[in-house]
DNA sequence: TTCTCTACTGTGAACGCTCACAGAGCAGGG
DNA sequence: CCCTGCTCTGTGAGCGTTCACAGTAGAGAA
């Protein structure tokens, strides 16, 4: 009934394992093993600790358990990209509230870290290898970036999103099948009967970008088409770069009746270059995005587009990382897309 | 010339303090003093130790000093919102980046904490409680909302974006003159010749809904306009919100021929909703926003606007955080707005 | 009985760091 | 000469926890 003195509002020191096994009349390691799961602890002293911890309002100081475990209970969401670019691209919303939610189940906090400049990075590879989180899932896709070849030499667990750019990379990463989603968008146009297609890709020091783009060629050249010479230029996912691409292409093959653009923002820029030119979506150029980010309902017309599984994507980068946390080797998951007709195209 | 094994991709165990003091030939006590500032270490002992850290590869152990000195020397940027707010609003991106630049200067990471969620709140603020952040830096403007209550109860050191909603509490704030920027624009207003002056209201559950609503007020009474009833109506600061308040504003008062706005994102929806309605702005009616983020310059027409320094807000933010953290006394500071004309009106 | 096995408990010894303290060396003042 | 004060250095203690180990008691088997 009374409540110890270290309960009330104005605690001086906060109490100690030790603290509690004196109140709880058991030693320090009974304690412990209550703490970590009860095995070997008779439900006597079980009982008695609980007690005791309610009483003393305890909580464990988890810089002490982190110092000798190793471990923080925490990890990080690692944003590589410009900062601006986490605000205007939808798709890190999804993937960071995705992630959060998979990490919510196993009571783990997400700390999100944006290190957008150079300087920014070296901040925070030294935070992430100086062991305060248990492991990193990386959100970055250029080449230049040698971040997760730093945390992984650091031997930092690690997954990232998206396929890295090196060969021979041992990283863990979680991807959709670009190529394969490209393929789709290709063929769709192709089967609703169009026959000059462009294309918009993604930066092309990314696997994303390059496979999209391998994806589109691959269904041309099957389809008999000839060279693709004009009929493609390239972006970096930003709005502004679709709305410049676009504009270039109308110049380059003003004849062009479908145009596929790597990525849904890019696409909602696209849009607006081609309202400008006056030419009608779907009728006189059909247009296809990719990602199914809210970007392609949003932009009028709504976007046919490829569906990437962010939802899935998310939940196997955390299951990945928990798995490598617990000592198993990296892997590689690849997830199909799926095609989402609206009425771009 | 020669690295040590210990910086060579493989290593098993990192090089504690105790590597180093080996290394440069000196005691632990000297590594530590180099560390944490170099005071009463000689210059030639100074360099020994540097050598040896940067020959070992050797990161500080954080939970390791943290155990010892109470502190994580890292600080938590909290956002309470609903995560989708977090990424339609560009003032946040703004915010967070000026935060991030003024703690760079300390050589502080920043740790984005997004707890949109009830579950997600606990589990957050069990986490800073238990230690793992020095500050907080909270975002977030909803009344109801306990989370500053808690961490100030706790002793975490804290200063929030925005007046706080109760009137007697002691937490630390960094705001923009709200009740004078709405002063300033509708003096604007009526200076320009407008006398049918509207308002999308922010949430009124927040001081800054209610000052910009005050300053509106005052303005017009002191000018001697009648009652303003049919003339307000209150949004959430979202796109959406901005759109929908236009809407009914122009069904209430068709013969309205001004209309401040209390975001720059809900003017954008209004511009949305004044377009669809076939009002040309300024010519018809003129539109006043507030914040100046870049949804007024991305506005068309481009939104005349009440400026919110949110470079020096994140700058005294910081400031006055890391004066907490140092143990001074919680305190508030009110920064002065600017009137910003542009086209809309 | 005695021995073994199992369930449980307590005790040092870390983990890697900072802090307080003591002490060395040297200068300057009485 | 000693004393004081300064800069610089090394050492031991301890932060709060887990972990390995040793040790106890009681049950069951030999």
């Amino acid at each position: 009934m009374t409540m110890s003195s270290s309960s009330t509002g104005g605690r001086r020191r906060p109490p100690t394992i030790h603290d509690v096994a004196r109140e709880a009349g058991v030693s320090r390691g009974t304690v412990s093993r209550v703490l970590n799961g009860g095995h070997y602890v008779s439900p006597a002293a079980q009982e008695a600790v609980n007690d005791a911890i309610r009483r003393t309002g305890y909580v464990v100081n988890r810089h002490a358990r982190s110092l000798i475990t190793g471990r923080s209970d925490s990890i990080g969401f690692l944003l590589t990209e410009p900062q601006e670019r986490f605000f205007e691209d939808p798709n890190f919303n999804v993937l960071l509230s995705g992630c959060t939610q998979a990490l919510a189940g196993h009571d783990i906090p997400l700390l999100l870290m944006l290190a957008g400049t150079k300087d920014e990075r070296r901040r925070i590879t030294r935070y992430i290898t100086a062991g305060h989180v248990d492991g990193v899932l990386l959100v970055s896709s250029h080449s230049g970036d040698r971040v997760a070849e730093e945390l992984r030499e650091a031997g930092v667990p690690l997954v990232q999103c998206g396929k890295p750019m090196g060969p021979g990379s041992k990283v863990s990463y979680v991807a959709a099948d670009d190529r394969d989603g490209a393929r789709d968008m290709v063929r769709h146009l192709l089967d609703t009967g169009r026959r000059r297609i462009g294309m918009i890709t993604g930066p092309l020091d990314t696997p994303g970008g390059v496979d999209r783009l391998a994806g589109y060629r691959e269904v041309l050249t099957e389809a008999g088409a000839e060279s693709d010479e004009g009929l493609v230029v390239s972006g970096d996912y930003s709005r502004a770069s679709g709305e410049a691409g676009a504009e270039r292409l109308l110049a380059q093959a003003p004849d062009m009746d479908a145009l596929f653009v790597a990525s849904d923002l890019m696409a909602q820029g696209a849009l607006a270059a081609l309202h400008r030119a006056g030419r009608r979506v779907p009728d006189d150029i059909a247009v296809g995005g990719f990602d199914d980010s809210v970007a392609a309902t949003e932009a009028v017309p709504a976007l046919t587009t490829i569906r990437q599984p962010y939802d899935r994507i998310s939940a196997e980068m955390v299951r990945l990382l928990l798995a490598q946390i617990g000592g198993e080797d990296p892997a590689a998951v690849i997830l199909p897309t799926e095609l989402v007709v609206r009425d771009s195209a």
